[in-house]
DNA sequence: GCTCTTGAAGATCAC
DNA sequence: GTGATCTACAAGAGC
């Protein structure tokens, strides 16, 4: 019915440490990224870091740089339904987390990039599904009842919209009556019946003027 | 389980008409407004005004100069759920009307009186049980739909107490985590993890930096 | 009892 | 994809 936390590995970045480069030199920025990356590896390994799933020491150097889990980029790719990483939208939109919540870098770690839609944008915050959903179950108290919650904004969205709907019809329907009301206007004059409220006074067809005391 | 929409009489007026005086000469602002319901009644009855249910000529006054109802003293006691009235902060919260239907007098007739808590309080608005459930119905369906929105209202409210409490225990469990955490900050220094963020530079801690380029 | 202020939440739109 | 802005609504304090 609706798109509801579907794992998508759109923002999980390609996989750098495969590709086969290591000449020094001059390096375009990208290409520095990845010397530092691969330096970062290295360091991973000497100090012993292994795959909280498989042992392995083959350690995702992003994942563990910002969110500080040690997973091997194999159980990484293997297991999206943990590992792969969301915009600060979808945790608002898929995860019903607030603003607040999501700016607060010690509630949940975030990973900063440039906007892929257009440089000049503001930049995207990616976060890690596995802390983003504990952090969600959590507040919900299980992922059941974040699911209710779920659908319960998704009935009022609906909601809204046919109450909007609903509405801009009535105004409709009053300005053609306004419209109809004003003419006769001009057959049978209006007697104002004002009634006092504070230095004012109202009449109910809308018009009101100051009271002066004598 | 909760009071909803309860007939309540509080504020229907004393019946003046039932008052016997005839005095003329200087007359108390009270006892003036009386003399002019009276001269107002005699001249409903020479208009040939018939209630609306009992075909009486002893027409309520107030009812039919503020809302345009006719009916006699009679049945508007025999008939509260028609004839009552109701001060704006209830039709709110019984009705679920809103601040921009109650003020707009084109939609619904209102009686302003003074306040009763406080003279200098602001004047109270008095609105017509009859009209306010016609047009309440109208605008959610049908009662029963605004007996569906009252309840999903009371829960929306019950739950938002919750929610507020569990936040209050948290904001305290973090802040004793905070000043724990801190302490430990004396032992063993806090290396920043900045992270660039547009022309800032932020760390996981909270502290962001302004960034100079070179 | 009413109104004003404040704050959280949803919707929109330019960047 | 994000943040700023606008809107409607709810809660609280003061009048
Ligand atoms: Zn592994
Ligand atoms: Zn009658």
């Amino acid at each position: 019915m609706f798109k509801k936390r579907k794992i998508d590995l759109k923002y999980c970045e390609y996989d750098l440490t495969t590709m086969e480069d290591t000449r020094g030199g001059f390096l375009l920025p990208q290409e520095e990224t990845e010397q530092k990356n691969e330096q970062e590896q290295v360091q991973l390994v000497e100090q012993g870091l292994k795959c909280q799933h498989c042992e392995s020491i083959d350690i995702d150097v992003n994942i563990y740089k910002y969110y500080k889990e040690q997973v091997c980029l194999n159980c990484k790719k293997e297991k999206p339904e943990l590992y792969s990483l969301l915009t600060k939208t979808e945790c608002r939109q898929d995860y019903l987390l607030t603003e607040s919540e999501l700016r607060d870098q010690k509630k949940l770690p975030v990973w900063i990039k440039p906007n892929p839609h257009k440089s000049t944008y503001s930049n995207m915050l990616l976060y890690l599904r596995k802390q983003v959903e504990q952090f969600a179950f959590n507040k919900y108290g299980s992922e059941e009842m974040l699911d209710k919650e779920f659908e319960k904004k998704e009935k009022i969205k609906e909601e809204r919209k046919v109450k909007k709907h609903k509405k801009q019809m009535n105004e409709l329907r009053k300005k053609t009556r306004t419209t109809l009301w004003n003419s006769r206007q001009l057959e049978e004059e209006h007697k104002h019946d004002y009634q006092q409220d504070g230095d004012i006074l109202k009449c109910s067809c809308g018009l009101s003027v100051e009271y002066e005391e004598f």
